[in-house]
DNA sequence: GCGGGGCCTTGACATTTCTCAAGCCCAGGC
DNA sequence: GCCTGGGCTTGAGAAATGTCAAGGCCCCGC
């Protein structure tokens, strides 16, 4: 339906939120003709990250956030003895980086699922201009708020959830944001695997892969891999509403 | 040791940032005097919040962020069909209400675990005087990327850990910042429940319960109820770094 | 078209945690 | 001093999830 624009990778392209087709989604959200020139000026490069390639490690020094642009990342943390926890997964419109602004090093891994890119936003030019620009200023802070907010709905899902619940609840997830992005809400491809599923929703891959096999069984869900359709998306929801416990 | 001024709840002092013994914790870190002069002026109210109450609820309006001066908070989501999660613990120098910003709603209740007073930061006026004082800004970005980081912390607890470990990091968090304030790292009364505690760490009270006695008997901890001492904190240590399970 | 490797599925069994139930402890009110 | 109730502990059995192992699928390069 929609052909990508595969040859615009790597060309030295003018970047301009005023005319990128996520402004509404992304940073320049509800900002004047005015504002979003200088936003303009303050997004200044486009950098390219291939399929697994890292845009950013923890510990690295921290001096940009980053939009995504086109591709799927994920984000992890993990412990001194190896332990890891996949804390996201983040499309085109949204912003990764905002671990690092604490302590000026990156707290957490960064991964490209897919070759993608992103608009590269230095950090020190965005305080200065939000300083300047009220709406700039409160649109960043709802931003991290969000952000704030998303988190403790994933601890909601980790700490008071079963198996099924938890997929269910991320499958919603994301056939909500597709759905935002002018996607199909009832056929996703998935662009991570299993393990990383399980990783992120507290789980192990096998028993990600017997929750799908169960909605396929139940006739909730078309799996094929990780091509997915959702045939009953209202049994996906009372799942997560605690059909069964009530409690 | 320390007696606490119980006669000051409800006089309207003049509130003083830069009188405050927890500035070094709070908003005020690292501000010059004539800094603090504005953020006093800034911090107008102080709020007391008997144990049990509410400081604020999910879904009512979002106007301030608040310092806690005394006492301890619980913040908890929950979801429409009654699930519920402890998503923090918040003691003195700590500020809540960061996730109103989002929506100008707050999406979570604040309860007082005991008797509390906090100071009132009109989230506008901190808008306002950040654009002015960058380093209140760039401290502000701070703090809310560290509520990201300490979220994501909490991920990687509750996706990854299993029952003792997780009350470990518990109780190696609690009395880390119970250090910072100058209270003994081995000594604590515990302000929650063990229903609090379990939803905080995705377990039952009993998963709790048994996880407390299995230290006892280790000789990790001596637990009378709400007193706890820790005995062997390398004990604790050892079992968040995954001890056994070396993977 | 064939072979290989990564990813996924499925089964059988082990382990952890939850559930339900009983009883104890302790603080506070009478 | 006694009673009461909330919170805590403990046990036994159930349920969910993890572990280990075997095999299948599918993409991709040759």
């Amino acid at each position: 339906m929609q052909t990508a624009p595969l040859n615009v990778r790597l060309e030295p392209f003018k970047v301009a939120c005023s005319s990128c087709n996520l402004r509404e989604l992304c940073l320049p959200l509800g900002m004047s003709d005015e504002q979003m020139e200088r936003l303009d000026a303050m997004v200044a490069t486009r950098r390219a990250v291939p399929r697994g390639d890292a845009l950013f490690r923890a510990g690295g020094a921290f001096s940009s956030l980053y939009a995504v642009r086109t591709g799927f990342f994920k984000t992890c943390v993990s412990s001194e003895d190896g332990r890891d926890q996949v804390t996201g997964f983040h499309m085109a419109g949204e912003l990764l980086g905002l671990d690092g602004i604490g302590t000026d090093r990156h707290t957490c891994d960064a991964i490209a699922l897919e070759d993608s890119q992103v608009c590269v936003i230095g950090y020190h030019q965005l305080e200065d201009l939000s300083r300047e620009l009220s709406d700039l200023q409160r649109h960043f802070h709802r931003i991290m708020s969000r952000e704030i907010v998303r988190d403790h709905g994933v601890m909601l899902l980790l700490g008071s959830m079963r198996a099924e619940e938890r997929l269910a609840a991320f499958l919603l997830n994301l056939t909500q944001r597709l759905r935002t992005r002018g996607f199909s809400a009832s056929s996703l491809v998935l662009r991570m695997t299993r393990e990383e599923i399980g990783s992120y929703l507290g789980l192990k891959l096998e028993t990600v892969s017997r929750a799908f096999s169960k909605f396929q069984d139940d006739g909730v869900l078309e799996v094929k891999q990780r091509q997915i359709t959702v045939l009953d998306p209202s049994a996906l929801q009372a799942l997560v509403n605690g059909s069964d416990s009530g409690c």
